[in-house]
DNA sequence: TGCCAGGCCGGGT
DNA sequence: ACCCGGCATGGC
């Protein structure tokens, strides 16, 4: 019998199939998408990114170089724009203050890249790990809402338990596989969209509903 | 129409 | 050590 993270994976993957992750196209728009999607709506922050594209500031130091303000304009459709503009620029002045390249910062170990990104203001534990995994290619696992909403709804965790507490259930229950945790967090986001928001969940048309406490198998 | 979306911080107990 | 309000746009 398989652990419950193991069968909740091998569903996602035969329902949905591989997504691909993260929805951006170098280390850097991932980095700048990791920070305009806390707590917003992706399709807000793709807005975001195209006005940034299209100001042609897509680059480490050019985008580290741009004022808050300017910033403030450019990402205001994915919301909080004045608190996520001061965290990019946090968050891009850390790296270049010490990096010429986003390769050169990420050429470290995760624990040490986990730090320094925590200790920029406004830099979590979600967003650190989404930048190590999906910009950094390092072997760490994303844990969000979607995910929390999850395990608590297959009743594997308790309501209180912590960000660390539940990355180490995957952490511990999986091999330590890049490829494995950047999949299964995407399926995770795709199930939790469709199937598990908070409002209107669908648990009666979910893939995982045979795996659902109190479900007839 | 009100409520929510791939968080995080800071101030008050 | 908690708990909670604030931050903000766009979509259903």
């Amino acid at each position: 019998m398989p652990q419950p993270l193991d069968e909740i994976y091998r569903r996602l993957l035969a329902h949905f199939g591989p997504q691909h992750w993260w929805p951006g196209d170098t280390p850097l728009e991932i980095m700048v998408g990791a920070v305009l999607t806390q707590n917003t709506n992706w399709e807000n922050v793709e807005k975001a990114i195209a006005n940034l594209k299209g100001a042609d500031l897509l680059e480490l130091h050019r985008l580290a170089a741009t004022s808050t303000g300017m910033l403030a304009e450019l990402i205001r459709p994915s919301g909080y724009y004045n608190l996520k503009a001061v965290r990019l620029h946090n968050l891009l002045r850390a790296i270049t203050a010490e990096h010429a390249s986003l390769e050169s910062f990420f050429a470290a170990d995760l624990q040490a890249l986990r730090e320094q990104l925590l200790a920029v203001k406004g830099i979590g534990p979600e967003t650190a790990d989404s930048i190590l995994l999906y910009a950094g290619g390092f072997p760490t696992f994303v844990i969000d809402a979607y995910t929390h909403r999850l395990l608590l709804r297959h009743g594997l965790i308790g309501e209180e338990t912590d960000y660390y507490e539940m990355q180490e259930l995957f952490l511990s229950a999986l091999p330590e596989d890049v490829a494995l945790f950047n999949e299964y967090h995407a399926l995770i986001v795709r199930v939790g969209k469709e199937f598990c928001r908070k409002t209107k969940p669908r648990c009666d048309t979910c893939p995982l509903r045979e795996l659902l406490p109190g479900a007839v198998a």
